[in-house]
DNA sequence: CAAATTAGATAGGACTCCTATTCTTTAACC
DNA sequence: GGTTAAAGAATAGGAGTCCTATCTAATTTG
């Protein structure tokens, strides 16, 4: 090694520190605008991802928000003492919960929505290249983490089953039947299924 | 019917998405981290960022974590209950309390860096030119946050009143006098110095 | 049909995290 | 110098997080 490079030091480690920078920014952040609608981090949360569900069941949200179930059954009490959300006992199998938002619920996830926009604008500051680039690897780390067992749940194109990658290929979704190039890859496919650990 | 057109979405949107994901796996992580010693993520947190701190003062390491005073002033009661810490009023400023970690809470700090190493590995597992492509990303990204609000504290080379960026110059360090390539831009360094807002 | 599994709710406890307040101690000012 | 002001931190009080362990009830399975 030429003695003359300033080290670059380790760049594994810097990320990680920035990433948590970013994470205590964005838990901070969601509390402050929580607490300006009247909620707690979780609970918002938990409204947003009850709102994105078509058929919300505890346990999967619990999953989802990477919590233990009684914390979200908790937290939905919570919810309901508020009068954002209500709940009932499903009629196909009455072990399970279902629940909706009311109107004031689904009022508050505009409201949020659009209290967000600060967030998505500074990401959108990067310059357009760049937000390919941090998608793909992002997406990327997304899958190492899931490996690791770091994140319990992902509905990436990468740890999908029909994520189809030949060498040399353009990758493609086995399922629709649609290319994927870097900017279509899918946070959040409602599609998605899990490689098999097989 | 999901729909057959490859739009590339939103971009800024997926990110956001992705770096929500990746948060919330870190904060379960860190959860299981830290209840596997004993403590909460707030109480290792801190730990950690006394055990870097020359000289901790309660009300930076409020900011520093995000959190309010007297979350930390609760958090660090809890510590010293543990034994992992010790407090004492400073002789300088008796206003002040200075605080040092105890052997055992040393100890611990140790242990639960070699745990991070899998995250760290992770990161590593991305490919060479995609980490300090993601670095760079992040970093402009925890700039915009700053600007934004969103994130309090930021000592990245960025963010800092020594950063010195002529166009079709090399960045360097206007304190340090050392060239700043991508991989050597730090993420918390000691000598930074925010840039100033008038 | 009994046993196992699954979905949730409850219980209990430590802690987070906030705002508001209080107590000192230091700084600032006339 | 003596009186505010400001700074640093502790306390109080309260809702909520978040966990493990249980418990109940409803479905599956053998």
């Amino acid at each position: 090694m030429t003695s003359a490079n300033p080290s670059p030091g380790d760049v594994p480690e810097k990320i990680v520190a920035a990433l948590d920078r970013i994470a205590r920014g964005l838990r901070s952040h969601r509390q402050s605008v929580a607490s300006r609608v009247g909620l707690t981090p979780l609970q918002l949360e938990l409204l947003q991802t009850i709102d994105e569900s078509p058929r919300p069941v505890i346990g999967l949200l619990a999953k989802e928000l990477e919590v233990s179930q009684p914390t979200v059954s908790d937290s939905l009490l919570a919810l309901e003492r508020k009068g954002h959300v209500v709940r009932r006992r499903s009629d196909t199998d009455r072990r399970r919960t279902t629940m909706e938002l009311t109107d004031s619920g689904r009022e508050l996830v505009g409201e949020v929505r659009r209290a967000g926009e600060i967030l998505r604008s500074s990401v959108a500051a990067l310059a357009g290249p760049d937000q390919e680039a941090v998608l793909d690897i992002l997406l990327s780390l997304i899958g190492n983490l899931l490996d690791a067992g770091i994140i319990q749940v992902a509905r990436t194109c990468r740890t999908c089953r029909f994520y189809d990658h030949r060498d040399g290929l353009d990758a493609r979704c086995a399922l629709l039947q649609i290319p994927l190039p870097p900017a279509a890859l899918r946070v959040d496919c409602p599609e998605h299924e899990p490689l098999l650990a097989s």
